[in-house]
DNA sequence: TCGATACCTGAGTATGTTAGTCAACATAAT
DNA sequence: ATTATGTTGACTAACATACTCAGGTATCGA
């Protein structure tokens, strides 16, 4: 049931981001305050910016920054999109489900779905803000 | 946050024996009822006799039983033996702790408990009992 | 006792995922 | 023009997953 370094990386990086509030930071900041490989870390902004949720500037004086309000990104959409379902099997996945050989009988499909709500609704009701602000 | 088929296989196998009650079942019979290729379910049928789940008889008339009363194996403790910790990161891991470099100050660390809390009190207060009586 | 039927053991393998690195390029400020 | 930054894409080492396979060993029934 591990999250992936990516997936943390990703969320450390938002954070940083968030607390600077409006600033640009450049990677190289930025990977000093998560201890994230800068080299590494660059994709990971890149994949964080393709999916809507940085902006960036290019050149002398640029660097990343927020592209929504911390309210505005929950936590379940940012590991959805980095490592994929939340679900334990996929047949219990609602944002991409797939089908098992056994799913007629199986006695273990609740249980999964059971889990799968508990994650889920936990990531999806936090938001980068909520972390910022030790609401949880 | 998947679960791999070693683990959904393992937990098929028990269901399969729990639900013999008292005979004992071949490999193959297990294979035929949970759809994994045999070779591969020996390997976790052995697993799951060394960690005291099942116990079996060899030769002629030989075959798998539970070594346990069902409502005695409990689902986290089957997980955590053949995935490893339930908790999403190593530094909330009650089970195998290990430290993270920003363990003082990191802002994620009391949600990944959160999270972990929520996925061992499912998977700890559930057994094999609870799974084959369709009682969750 | 013999042989068939099972489990047992350990090695091997194909495929994919993870966690990165690296070189070369594009753009913006000074 | 120079330099500091982000951008792109390829590349790699290490590990994990999901198996297969060739033998060996115990037990039962005839
Ligand atoms: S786990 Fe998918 S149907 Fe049983
Ligand atoms: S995730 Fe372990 S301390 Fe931040």
């Amino acid at each position: 049931m591990k999250v992936s370094s990516r997936g943390e990386y990703a969320l450390r990086a938002l954070i940083a981001l968030g607390l600077q509030e409006g600033n640009v930071s450049t990677i190289a900041d930025i990977s000093g305050q998560t201890l994230v490989p800068a080299a590494y870390l660059e994709q990971i902004l890149l994949q964080l910016k393709m999916l809507g949720y940085l902006k960036s500037r290019r050149g002398k004086k640029g660097g990343y920054m927020l592209a929504k309000a911390p309210d505005q990104i929950v936590i379940g959409e940012v590991i959805r999109s980095l490592e994929g379902p939340l679900a334990p099997m996929g047949c219990v996945s609602i944002t991409s489900y797939e089908a098992c050989p056994l799913e007629g009988t199986c006695l273990l499909k609740p249980f999964w779905a059971l889990i799968r709500d508990s994650i889920a609704q936990l990531l999806d009701q936090t938001t980068l803000a909520h972390l910022i602000e030790r609401k949880l």
